[in-house]
DNA sequence: TCTTGAACCTGTAGTCACTACAGGGATTAA
DNA sequence: TTAATCCCTGTAGTGACTACAGGTTCAAGA
């Protein structure tokens, strides 16, 4: 009986990313094209589960699927610095602060406008008077 | 000399809202489809600058469209109560809420890479290598 | 009145990051 | 052998716009 070929559904048990996500990440090329079974079935190694965590991880951080090309060109470089990654990343966090900004701000105006309606059986309401102002 | 008609690229100035956001409004009847000139182009009344202005509101509060079109169904309908309008915003205030706190995950763990790096001309970067662990 | 140029029109396609089919073929365990 | 489960491709849908291309209308100046 031979090893277990790691098929594309394995591949997404292991790594936490769907199926259709995996396929999807290969049309765009995010990830290589691997070598198919005699009958056209996807077969994978290692590297590719590493790569393919690797770029979960760079997701859940809010990178875009570009930052994560860039990261993974950086990551194959060996001529790279520090200082790119870092600037990538620094970069990123300035957006995700921009994007917490911005919904404090929704979430404030929100807020007072929900702690103005009692929330009653009146057909008059206060969050409706204020937002056709 | 006629009055001034309001066309769509005033209304846009007005409002704040590109003529193209104006028009995809229309076609998925969030909207109405205003009448025309002679020759075809939309004119409008004060009444629907006020109902942009809404959706504007809005959308900066971060409400989707089809939020907006309850929320713009419950304003013409006088049999509504003010418990179906707070309930539609606070549920978006959790939305909203909810966000905020994904993104602050974000933050932290960006913050605690980017802190990791000195940033220099080295070729091995500690960022790469949390995320590729 | 004529002409110019800005503003307007429709319809289609692109964006991002998936997700959801439909309609088939491959693989594996009983 | 057969059934169940997996896998394949290709296409289209999501949300909320945005960007054309290729044409028409309008208003003001000469
Ligand atoms: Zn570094
Ligand atoms: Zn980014
Ligand atoms: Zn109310
Ligand atoms: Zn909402």
């Amino acid at each position: 009986m031979a090893a277990q070929r790691t098929t594309i559904g394995a591949l997404a048990k292991t790594t936490g990313i769907k199926i259709e996500t995996i396929r999807y990440y290969e049309r765009i090329g995010l990830i290589p094209s691997p070598p198919r079974s005699e009958g056209g079935q996807r077969i994978y190694e290692e590297d590719d589960r590493k790569r393919l965590s690797f770029v979960k991880r760079c997701r859940e951080l809010g990178f875009s699927l570009d930052d994560v090309r860039t990261l993974l060109d950086l990551r194959q470089n060996d001529n790279r610095t520090c200082r790119e990654v870092k600037e990538k990343t620094t970069t990123h966090l300035r957006t995700v602060r921009t994007k917490i900004a911005d919904l404090k701000r929704m979430e404030r105006a929100l807020n007072t406008l929900a702690q103005s309606c009692e929330g009653g059986d009146d057909t008059h309401c206060p969050i409706l008077e204020q937002l056709f102002a």
